[in-house]
DNA sequence: CAAAAGTTGAA
DNA sequence: TCAACTTTT
């Protein structure tokens, strides 16, 4: 390794976010390129944990997921060390205000700059914002770099200078932008010989470890572990070998049934970066240009997710208005008999198989199908007429693989109201929804038991069976399962009611 | 010597 | 991926 005398720093501290690797990481290799020491930290910002404590959410697979990947991420970087033979380097982490404790811990380190990774989300931009004034005021830089996503902001606009508000053109520039290096991994281990010891203090500051429990940060253990979610870059990487190895190439014919293992079920790791965005698009392009179509629909929704970033980035109102205001003129139902709609809808008792199973997997997992993401949404919208946003927020705290950009696309997109949504004359059947994508009840049978007896033709909708046939599931509508809580077909036209407000001029 | 082939660094 | 730079023929 050679030496670098003309490095313009002493020390710099890295902070991690979303972004838990070590390896092809854009602000530890600024990082580590600027300085002959780098130090790298993780908060857990308790501006984020208290909201999820005081919803009583003490048993959070994200937090857990986290912390796991912490773990993982304290290993690789006392690899990375050890093989550039410069041992005793390890993780940061604290617990406690981000904006307060990266200020101190950048100061108490004597660090010129603090380098990190761009987050796009409203709450984050005015925390980094806070972030920096109080680095200046201490006469410490701030770096951010992008690496969350492949084409960021202004990078991508259209041809008269404004971001793109259509996906497909927004697709076609992407992927003509696209070349070999926007998706070549950074570096890290080159220039690694410049992680820092660890100072004493911080060697193992959690009771003998470099990593809370989840007992200290005022959490609990959850299903995580039962439900095989591996944490960390090394969970990641058995998913993507198993994805890459076994479904890319079939996924577009696979992904849109709930019952099958299509999904490359990556959406976590990308939400907490234990993998990188380059890589994952990497691997969709080369084989898309080896004629894969499957990696070629794979990679449309990587798109999607830079796309939903960007329009966050362009439109921050979008996290709490619709994107466009003539959808905010919907009144949607509310009141006591709303309220009862919603909590059926998020304890999966609609009476819509297909509804419940996937309010069931949610919740028993933080993971739902992209397929009923989209059937969900469209049913609490269009067939409960209830405010969007109730759902998004639901979505908000259940999912692992949460992600604001992205969620606030979806549930735009299902409710209409969102950047290039689908018309609002368009409701999703539930019930040929089911019967188009789940044809077996398979998946119907794995989160809802008590209807396995039924056919494979009524389980749909078992409702529309009749006496003998329930009889012979011994099912017994009220009773072992709901009836349905809104007639499809009369919702249907209350819904094309409702959005007719959208059409009058404002 | 020029041209071809290989290497490296860019964010 | 591309251009600048170095090495080989």
């Amino acid at each position: 390794m050679t030496q670098v005398p003309g490095k313009p720093l002493d020390a710099a501290l890295v902070w991690c976010r979303r972004d838990l690797r070590a390896h092809d990481h854009a602000a530890l290799y600024h990082a580590l390129k600027a300085a002959r020491r780098v130090f790298v930290a993780f908060v857990f910002d308790t501006e984020i944990l208290d909201a999820l404590l005081q919803q009583g959410q003490r048993a959070d697979r994200r937090v857990e997921f986290i912390r796991d990947s912490l773990v993982d991420l304290d290993r690789q970087l006392q690899a990375l060390a050890q093989r550039a033979s410069t041992p005793g380097a390890g993780l940061i982490v604290l617990h406690g205000l981000a904006r307060d404790e990266i200020p101190r811990l950048a100061r108490e380190l004597h660090v010129q700059a603090v380098y990190a990774n761009r987050d796009y989300e409203p709450a984050a931009v005015a925390r980094d914002a806070r972030v920096r004034g109080a680095l200046a005021d201490a006469g410490i830089g701030f770096h951010t770099s992008k690496d969350q996503v492949v084409f960021e902001t202004d990078e991508l606009l259209t041809a008269t200078g404004g971001p793109y508000g259509v996906f497909t053109p927004y697709r076609n520039a992407w992927l003509k932008k696209l070349d070999g290096f926007f998706v070549q991994p950074y570096p890290v281990a080159k220039y690694a010989d410049a992680l820092a010891p660890l100072p004493a203090a911080l060697v193992a500051p959690w009771n003998g470890e470099r990593v809370p429990t989840l007992a200290a940060i005022g959490f609990e253990a959850t299903n995580l572990a039962q439900l095989k979610i591996l944490p960390g870059t090394a969970g990641a990487r058995e998913l993507l070998h198993e994805f890459v190895a076994e479904r890319i190439d079939r996924y577009e014919d696979t992904r849109n049934f709930p019952a099958v293992k299509g999904p490359s079920y990556l959406s976590a790791h990308l939400r907490f970066g234990t993998l990188s965005i380059r890589e994952l698009a990497g691997i969709a392009w080369d084989r898309m240009r080896g004629g894969s179509r499957g990696a070629e629909v794979w990679l449309s929704e990587l798109i999607w997710r830079d796309f939903y970033h960007q329009v966050l980035h362009h439109h921050p109102q979008v996290d709490g208005k619709s994107f466009r205001p003539e959808y905010d003129r919907i009144k949607w139902e509310h009141g006591k008999h709303a309220d009862e709609l919603f909590a059926a809808w998020c304890q999966g008792r609609t009476g819509y198989p297909l509804v419940d199973a996937a309010m069931q997997q949610i919740n028993q997992t933080g993971y739902m199908h992209n397929r009923l993401r989209m059937v969900v949404a469209s049913f609490l919208a269009k067939d409960l007429g209830l405010d969007w946003r109730r759902g998004e927020s639901y979505f908000a705290t259940h999912l692992n693989d949460f992600d604001l950009a992205a969620n606030n696309g979806g549930w735009q997109w299902a409710s209409s109201s969102g950047c290039d949504a689908q018309p609002y004359f368009r409701i999703f059947n539930p019930v040929s929804q089911s019967q188009k994508f789940d044809p077996q009840g398979k998946f119907i049978r794995r989160y809802l038991p008590q209807l396995a007896g039924l056919s494979d033709a009524a389980i749909h909708a078992p409702w529309q069976a009749s006496p003998v046939e329930l009889e012979a599931a011994g099912l017994v509508l009220g009773r072992d399962y709901p009836k349905p809580i809104v007639d499809h077909a009369l919702a249907r036209e209350k819904t094309l009611e409702r959005y007719a407000v959208v059409k009058r001029a404002s």
